[in-house]
Parts: structure tokens; C-alpha cells; sequence
DNA sequence: TCAATTAAGTCAACAAGACTGACTTAATTT
DNA sequence: AAATTAAGTCAGTCTTGTTGACTTAATTGA
């Protein structure tokens, strides 16, 4: 007698709710990287060289032990796709003048232009399913 | 002079915000993997055992090429991580009675006890957010 | 001031989990 | 009887993560 068709109260959630959150995330992850991915191929790059241009992208300046807490890699992980979109011109690097073992880093032209064109789609897509949803879903997924 | 500080339809969402709906998609979907990855460790277990669990455990009786549609993934990788649950005892498949060439996959005794192990601490972490967000909240993110 | 710590980077080896391509076997459909 | 479908297998490759061990340069603290 699993207690889960009830729906007493709103704040507690029945199991087939707390599932359905959990397959969301799963869907939502899958088709959200789908479209940037076979773009990115197209560059020789993949997954890895999204999140960091998105997160370069967002933080300008952002030193590389911070992008390692947000990524949370490691940094021999995080330096094979750094190393590659610094050598490609995607991101720039210069120290940080206040303490100079500090390596900001930022978009070049050329990444903000990628940047660009991968968010640019995921926007759109996210703006899609957010007009289908309503105003006040949006506030509450927010939320 | 991009228009992003505007605020006129609530429908149309403001770059910041779908800036945010993507960043979360990434930090729930990393926080999310992580307790469960160091769980599944322990049985030699990864991620991708986990999704073939849930999934079984959510759809009894699912072929595996429903399961692949599902996954999105191919055959050749399905069967490294089903071939390894099969053979331990965590998944049991039976023939369709109705097409012999079918494969009907559902969980054993054992592999629902790990599938509830690995569920109920993630919905704990769903519940908990929920909670402190609200039922409206709930509602819309459901939406 | 100098020893310890911090930030960044490198080399090497390894593992999970995806992929492609080529095939087999068995069962069902046309 | 031929074509298609469902499942499975073998072999090789790629991306992205991991550990562990070090180096170099710069800053901090005792």
C-alpha cells in the first residue's frame, strides 16, 4: 500500500511527481546538448569546449581555479580543452596585474561569435517551450 | 543596443533569463549525477547503469529497442551496461510471447532495491527544493 | 627574509561511455 | 521465399573525465 495516489498536500509531493522532475532533467539535458553538439563537431570540438566558452562567456575575467569550481573538473581535465581554444583564438588569456600568477580569461572575438551561435539556438529553445508554458510557469520555474 | 534590460512581455523572456534557465539545466543536472555516481561506484557501477535502471524501473516490460529510443543512444553501448546488469542479477529479461524476437526487460527483486536506494536520495533533494520554493512554484516548473 | 603556500601548467596512464562499421541469428512480415 | 525487424556481437576509435607526480612562478606569513 504505497501511499501515492494521494494528493493532500501540495507540498508533498506524490512519488510519481518527484519521478516525473527527475525524467525532465533527464529529456531536458539530452536534447538541450543534442543541437550545440553536432554544431560544435563541426569545429572539432565538443561538449567540454561548450561549457567553457559559455562560462568564460558569462564571467569575463574569470581566473582558471574559479572555472574549475564551477566546472568541477580537474584541472588536467579542464587544460586539454582551455589549451586547445586558447591555441584556436577562441579565448584569450592575460594576467591579472593585482597578483600575476593569476590568468584572466575571456572571449576573443572569434569565441563571443561561437558563443553566439550556440546560445543563440538553445535560447530559442528554451523561449519555445517557455511560450507553450505560460508567464506564470515561468515565474514559478524560476523560482 | 541589444534590448536585454527590458522587461515589457512577460513572455518574452530577457537574454539574462535564459542565461539562467541554461546554467541551471547545467548545475542541477551536475549536482544531481553526483550522489548517485559515487553510490553506483560502489557496485563498479556508472551513470549510464543508473539510466538503464530508472528507466526498466519506470517502464516493466520495455523492449530494449524502446529503451535505446529512450536513451538515445546506440545498441553497442546499451549492451556494454545491460549485458553487465543482466549477468549480475539486476535486470531479467524475458521473451515476448507475442513476438519471440522481442526482449522484455524489468527488474529484479535486487535491482529494485538499489533502483529505490538511488531514487529516494534524489527525491529527497527534489523535495527539499521544492519545499522551499512553494507550490506555485512547483506548478509552473511542472508546466 | 625565507619557507610555505597558492595558481597555473605539464606528463603519463587509465576508465567510462559514447561512437562507427560490419556481421550474425532468429523471428516475423510481405 | 525474400525482405525486414529485433537483438546481439566484435573490433576499433574518440571525448571527457580520473589519479598521481612534478615544475615554475608568485605571493604570503612567521
Amino acid at each position: 500500500m504505497t501511499p501515492s495516489k494521494t494528493r493532500a498536500n501540495p507540498l508533498f509531493l506524490r512519488d510519481e511527481e518527484l519521478r516525473q522532475a527527475m525524467e525532465l532533467l533527464f529529456y531536458a539535458y539530452r536534447d538541450f546538448t543534442a543541437e550545440p553538439d553536432t554544431m560544435l563537431a563541426k569545429y572539432g570540438f565538443g561538449r567540454a569546449h561548450h561549457r567553457v566558452i559559455y562560462f568564460v562567456g558569462r564571467n569575463p575575467g574569470i581566473t582558471v581555479s574559479r572555472l574549475l569550481a564551477i566546472l568541477k573538473i580537474t584541472k588536467q581535465s579542464l587544460s586539454r580543452v582551455l589549451g586547445q581554444l586558447l591555441r584556436e583564438g577562441f579565448i584569450a588569456q592575460r594576467t591579472d596585474r593585482a597578483d600575476r600568477r593569476r590568468r584572466l580569461l575571456s572571449l576573443t572575438a572569434k569565441g563571443e561569435e561561437l558563443e553566439r551561435l550556440l546560445t543563440d539556438r538553445q535560447a530559442k529553445r528554451i523561449a519555445r517551450a517557455y511560450r507553450q508554458a505560460g508567464a506564470e510557469a515561468v515565474e514559478g520555474f524560476r523560482t
